[in-house]
DNA sequence: ACCTGAACACCGTTCAAGT
DNA sequence: ACCTGAACACCGTTCAAGT
C-alpha cells in the first residue's frame, strides 16, 4: 500500500536504493521472498513504479547479485605471490557466495553476473594468471570461477538429500578442487616456459 | 481443457508419464515453459489432477533431472583404464547437460538430482575413484561432479554477456579443466601409495 | 482411487492516466 | 519524469465435491 504520495508526487526512488532493498529481502527473508510486489511494498510505492529505475526483475537480481560480488576480499594484483593472491581471491568468493546460498542458482543461471565488480574481479585474476604465466588466462579463470560458484551451490546443509555434507567438509572439497586446479595451471604454464614473456 | 471425460472417470494418469510429458516440454519449449498448467494441458486433465500422482513441481522436475541422466553413457566400472573411464563418464555427463541447457540451474539447485540414475552414476565413479587409490573418494566425486556442472551452466551460447564464448572454446575449456582435476586426484593418490589396499 | 470445479493467494509486466 | 490505478495473462496448490 503505497501509503501518503498523490497521483505525480516522486518517491525519490533511485535504482542504487531499489537494489540495496531487494538485497535487504533476500538477507532477511531468502530468495524465494523476492517478488516485484514484496520490493515495492518494501519500498512503499506500487510494483509498476519500479519499471521506471529498472528493466526487469532480471535486471533487479543482476544489481544484487554484483553488490554480493562487492563483499569479496580483493587480492592486490601485485602481490609477491601470485598463486597466493589467486588462492585467497577464490576462497574469499567461495565464502561470499556460501554466505548468500539461495543467491548461487541465480548466479550460475546468470553466468556470475556482468556488473563492475565482476568485471574488476575478472580483471584481477586475469593479471594474476598472466603473471603466472598461464598458457590460456581464459580458460584458467573460467575453470576457477566455475568452481568456486559450483562448490558454492552444493554446500548446503541440505535437509534430506544423503548426499549432503557439513559446510565444514564442502569447504574442504572446495579447497581440495581449488589446490588441484591452481597445480594444473602452474603445471601447463611451466611446460611452456621456453622463454616466453614474464614478469620479471 | 480437460475435453472428453466425465467426472469420476479416470484418464490413467501415471507418475512415470507426467514426467515424461514434463521432459517433452522442456525439450519443445523451454524450462520456461514448464507449469503444471502447461503439463495438465498436455496431458488432457484439470492442473490439480495431477497432484494425485506427483507431490508438488519441484517432484517433476526431480524426475525430469533424473530422465536426463539417463541418457549419460556409463562406463564399466571394471573398465581396464579407471582414470579414462572416468574421464568418459564425466564428458558424456557434460554433454549431455549442454544439450539439456536450461535445466542446469535446476541441476545445481537441486544438487543433482538423488533419483537411481545419479545414484548408479555416482556409484560408478566411486568404484572408480577407490580403484585409481583416491585419498578421498567423496571429495574427489564432488569436485569432478561440481565440474561437469558448474561447466555445463557457463557454456551459453550467451546472447549478450561478453564474456559469452562458443560451445566448442567452453568445451575445450571443461576438457582443460577435468585433465587438471583427474591429474591432482591421480597425484594425491600416488603419495598415499605406502602399501595401501589396491585392486590387484 | 482418481478425477473435475472452483477458488485462494499470489506472480511479472503493460498501458493509460494524472501531476 | 515519476508516480498511481487498473488490468492482462499468468502461476502453484488446496479443498470440496462427484463417480
Amino acid at each position: 500500500m503505497p501509503a501518503s504520495r498523490g497521483r505525480g508526487q516522486s518517491a525519490g526512488l533511485t535504482r542504487a536504493q531499489i537494489i540495496e532493498a531487494a538485497g535487504d529481502i533476500v538477507a532477511d527473508a531468502g530468495a524465494g521472498a523476492l517478488s516485484m510486489r514484496t520490493l515495492a511494498t518494501r519500498l512503499d510505492v506500487t510494483p509498476n513504479a519500479l519499471y521506471a529505475h529498472v528493466d526487469s526483475k532480471d535486471d533487479v537480481i543482476d544489481g544484487v547479485l554484483d553488490n554480493v560480488l562487492g563483499e569479496v576480499r580483493r587480492a592486490s594484483p601485485q602481490a609477491a605471490d601470485p598463486i597466493a593472491a589467486l588462492e585467497r581471491i577464490m576462497t574469499s568468493t567461495y565464502a561470499v557466495l556460501v554466505g548468500h546460498r539461495d543467491l548461487v542458482p541465480s548466479f550460475l543461471s546468470r553466468q556470475g553476473s556482468r556488473g563492475p565488480n565482476a568485471l574488476a574481479l575478472g580483471d584481477i585474476m586475469n593479471h594474476l594468471l598472466g603473471r603466472i604465466g598461464a598458457e590460456d588466462v581464459d580458460a584458467a579463470r573460467r575453470v576457477l570461477v566455475v568452481h568456486a560458484i559450483g562448490s558454492a551451490a552444493f554446500a548446503t546443509t541440505g535437509s534430506e538429500g544423503r548426499l549432503a555434507v557439513s559446510e565444514r567438509v564442502a569447504r574442504q572439497h572446495f579447497d581440495l578442487g581449488l589446490r588441484w586446479l591452481l597445480a594444473g595451471i602452474v603445471e601447463t604454464a611451466a611446460k611452456n616456459e621456453t622463454g616466453g614473456v614474464t614478469d620479471r
